[in-house]
This record gives C-alpha cells, structure tokens and sequence, in this order.
DNA sequence: GTCATATCGTTGAAAGCTCAACCATGGGTA
DNA sequence: TACCCATGGTTGAGCTTTCAACGATATGAC
C-alpha cells in the first residue's frame, strides 16, 4: 500500500513553502502589533471586535465562539482574561439558564477605537499595501476557496465521527471499513 | 491626530476576514492531521522536515531556527520534547564550543517516512485540489510577495530597534520624533 | 411526567509559546 | 593579555490553547 500517494511537485512544494512562510510571517507581525498597540493577543483583540458589531455589543458566547472561530473552552478562558481586564461583562442568559451572555463593556470600546488605527495600518502595511489591485482581487477568492472547501471538509469529518459515537444504533458494526476513517 | 487613518474598504474588509478564516481553517486543518498522523504538532513536523533536508540530516539549532522559523527559545524546548521522544539527537558543535547540533535520529526518520503521505494529502485535499492551476500559480506569487514584504517590515523594525539601544552612541536623543517609532 | 439525549458553558491539567534573564564562548581592540 | 561586546543556546515563569471530564439545563420520545 502507500503506492498511489500524490505527492507535490516542485512547483506544489515551492507554493506550499511560500505559503506557509507567508502565514508564520503574516500572523507573527499582527500578533506582535497588536500585543504592543492593545495590549493583548490578536485573537482576542478579534473577539472583541466581533462584539463590538453585535447588537447591544452582546452575543451569546457560543455565537461569539464560532463567530470568532473559537473552541467554546477556548473561549470561557479568554472571556476570563478579558473580564478580569474590565473589557467584558458575562451576564446569564434570561431565555435559556444554561447560558450566558457577553457583552463589551464601554472600557473595552474605548481599547477598541484607540486600537483600531494602528491595526489597520498593520494590515495594510503587510497585505494591501504590498499588493495589487489585481492581486487582491484573486486573494479574495482563493482564500474563499480554501475556507469553503476546509468549511466541508470540517463537516464530513465530523458527520462521520459522530457517526463513529451513536449509541442509539446498533454499535460496534466491525467488518465496516469505510472510506478513511483509519487515518482520523 | 488620527485623523489620516486610513481605513479598509468593504471589499477590502471582506478579503481580509477571508484571508483570516482561510488561515485559521487550513492551520487548524494540518494541526489536527499532523497530531493524529504523526503523534506531534505540526510545527514540530516542519522541524523534523526541515532537519531530513540537511546533510547528514543535522544542523546548527540557530540554522534549524530560522529555516524552520522558530526562535531560539522555541527551538531549544522544542528539541528537548523532540529528544525525550528520540526522534531527535543534541550534540555539542566540535568547532565553536558554545554551538549545538541537532540531528535527526533513524526513528525520527521512520517517523517522518510514516508520515509524511498523510501530511500531503492533507495538504492537497486543503490547497491543491480546492483550487485551480491558476489560482495556485498566483497564491504563490501572492504568499511571495507577502512574506518578502514583512521581511522588510522586520528587517526594518529590527534595525530601528537595534538603533533604539545602541550602548555605543549618545544613548537618549530627546527631541526626536522620528517616523512612528512611538506605536513600537 | 419521566427518561434518554443533546446542548451550553466551565474547569483543571498538560502542552506549547513568549519573554526576559542568564551563562558560556567567540572575536575584536587596546 | 585584558577588556568589551556580540553571538549561541538554555532556562523558568507566565500566558494561551487543547483536551477530556463535568454539572446544568433544554428538548423530544414515550
């Protein structure tokens, strides 16, 4: 077995390479910028963007996780920090006991706008202003390309773990040897 | 002041969101394979890649460093977890005594081996087959652009840095509002 | 109503990363 | 030689993220 693999041509690899160079670089230099502009990491400076454009800039926080593409643990930690920091406020959910609400306090708007500039002049400096027109044009779509087909590929493998778990159904079908699913 | 920022367009916002989702989804992506295929984060994967490239696949731990872009400290813990797993050997560098070498061991090796179809089909399933001849030849030249770019941008930064405590000169120049060296 | 199941969110521990401090050696200059 | 500084690498502390387990509430079937 392992005969059929694909492997990458040159160009593939260079590609590949270019782009994860481009990636470690891209994030590193945002990561680095916001830390000194705001004074926290650029994902959480992303959390409290997308409550800044909810309604009430409050969202509930598994909205807020998949929203700002978080784990919802990985979000509880971060709504800690960023609670004890004075820049969110966690209230109980009225609708439903089981949940809870954030929401950006006005200290956390006001980091927010005095943040705002300088990372907007990070992300120009490293993407628009480097490329062209054109160029941005293709970024756009071939990044919605990539999110869209991982979007799915997220959702098969889920689909099939779950149903690897189902306790409702029989359970334990051995000889079944679908697809890949040794590799997952 | 604040008053020349200049702001993203909607398109512009819009490739960027997409630029972040896409980076976000495709880490996540490789992460998780490379954890379930090869026992290890994927920015270990790349050190181990990076050490089968080197002639008797063995390198300084500061040429390791930066060919994988790893810092020194990252590199050092990195290849401490490498070594408690003997994938990976230290060895002290013969001709500059403060030196270390890293060497990849034969497990390590088997390891890679082992993995590394997965890794590319988790690479292509991602990239690859998502997008067109067309689109990949101007992802690379995109991703080349940007990392070029921010290689500048740090180069820069670094040099403004180095400026910043150099011992040597008058150290403390007051009045000297030079560019925007206040956002560092 | 009661049960099973799914969803929501939190928690603690372990792993990885960053940052600053540190020791040791190398390379130059007086 | 003695000195000064730059470089190579390690370390420990603190922070972020992941993972698995958990308690609590909601929802649907019976």
């Amino acid at each position: 077995m392992d005969e059929g693999v694909r492997w990458l041509s040159q160009d593939e690899q260079r590609v590949w390479r270019r782009l994860l160079d481009a990636i470690s670089m891209l994030t590193e230099h945002i990561e680095r910028r916001t830390q000194q502009d705001a004074g926290m990491p650029a994902s959480y400076y992303e959390v409290l963007v997308v409550l800044s454009e909810a309604p009430d800039h409050t969202l509930r926080m598994s909205e807020l996780a998949s929203r700002s593409r978080f784990s919802r643990s990985r979000l509880s930690h971060a709504v800690t920090k960023l609670e004890a920091k004075g820049w969110v406020l966690r209230t109980s959910c009225p609708t439903d006991k089981r949940g809870a609400l954030a929401t950006l306090s006005d200290e956390g708007m006001t980091v927010l706008r005095a943040a705002a500039p300088h990372h907007v002049e990070a992300v120009r400096e490293a993407v628009f202003d480097a490329l062209s027109e054109e160029q941005v044009r293709k970024l756009g779509e071939i990044a919605g390309t990539i999110a869209d087909g991982l979007a799915d590929t997220c959702a098969a493998a889920e689909a099939e773990a779950a149903e690897g778990d189902e306790p409702g159904e029989q359970a334990e079908r051995a000889g079944d040897e679908r697809g890949h699913s040794a590799r997952r």
